[in-house]
DNA sequence: GACTATTGTGAGCATTAGCTCAGGTTTTGG
DNA sequence: CCAAAACCTGAGCTAATGCTCACAATAGTC
């Protein structure tokens, strides 16, 4: 394979509400296909066929392959009730129900389209600015939840921010891993147990 | 690249001393060049070179590229201190002990070469074999994770084997996550909330 | 030294997949 | 209705990479 366009930006936008489609038809196109045959063999070539339009048109509106999936991954943090649970209750004695809310949400969000969330999960390209924006977006999150604790009165820990990670991390990828791979455990059972951890974790002080 | 070779077992096995050799010499080399540059970017021409044999030499010993980052798992499995913990202390009120002691395990564990684990956790090519003995492996563990749960007298839980599934996906993910993105924050920290979390969980009942 | 088994070599084959570009088709504006 | 702009096409270029194979070198044996 020839060497990656690094450009981020397309050669051209769209004008006409015809190219507007066409770039919409690419996108579910590659969604369909990165979720069925992963990222490596997602090729550009089956996304085109899939969305019944010519490899050129694929590069008119995608300067490279990377960043068809940086769209779809932006798009989901954008739409994402990723970024929901915004006003979460902090008063107090609601610990357990704010602790099941987000991790609902995590749930919530893993159940579009597990398949194409674990190819953006786990094999991702890394470029610069994506990887920012991830991070700024977990960031944003991680201060959510940290907030939660120390607001919380209950809540007796030693690093607030270091919880904070831990926290987000562990539900993110816990309710990953169970809607990517489900078992024949139900969902409520799952979803007990994580928000019993963490409530735990954040309530106990033994 | 065409199709690659499926068979498993390599065209010759070594008789001479200077044979072994060379396979060892072909797996540190492969050990470093898939931490260096992971899965994808790690060719074998370039472990050949670091290995300072020639690309012939390599696929003597390895029927395809799959199997050396194959056999690398197997030997770390193998090795693994990741079998380790087997006779755990299951007496009432060293539970707190017991969890630190599975924790400070995959630290340990995570802290050999945390970049060529991450390859081999995130980017590992899904050969049947391969996840059958990683499969079997996770059951191992998890089942012991199981068992101190039942045997521990003020546990009260809903699910064991779902909980025992979650402590262990939750302490190796954190863990790796921790080792191989080092922030400022000491493992010590690191560990103790990990342990807080998982020990709470267990023994909390609210 | 001679003969065989084992091991090592590396140019290059086969295939794949990202991406280009010269040219055709459709839409828009006047 | 016509010209220009926007859009679409797809054969094929380019480069990368897994892997082969005919041969050379070395080690073991007598």
């Amino acid at each position: 394979m020839p060497p990656a366009d690094r450009r981020l930006e397309p050669r051209r936008k769209p004008r006409q509400v015809r190219a507007e489609l066409t770039r919409e038809r690419i996108l579910a196109a590659a969604a369909h296909v990165f979720a069925e045959h992963g990222y490596a063999a997602g090729t550009t070539n089956r996304i085109a066929e899939r969305a019944r339009i010519s490899i050129g048109s694929l590069y008119q509106y995608f300067p490279n392959k990377d960043a068809i999936l940086a769209e779809l991954l932006v798009q989901h943090i954008d739409r994402g009730t990723w970024t929901g649970a915004d006003e979460l209750d902090l008063s107090p004695g609601t610990l357990e129900a704010t602790v099941r809310a987000i991790i609902r949400d995590a749930i919530d969000n893993h159940s579009d389209d597990p398949r194409l969330l674990r190819v953006m999960i786990e094999e991702a390209p890394v470029s610069q600015e994506l990887v920012e924006a991830v991070d700024r977006h977990g960031k944003l999150r991680a201060a959510q939840i940290r907030d939660i604790i120390t607001a919380h009165p209950d809540t007796h820990l030693g690093d607030p921010d270091v919880a904070a990670d831990l926290i987000l991390f562990t539900v993110e990828m816990n309710t990953h891993k169970f809607m990517a791979a489900p078992r024949n455990v139900p969902v409520e059972t799952f979803e007990n147990e994580l928000v019993a951890m963490i409530t735990r974790y954040l309530s106990g002080d033994r």
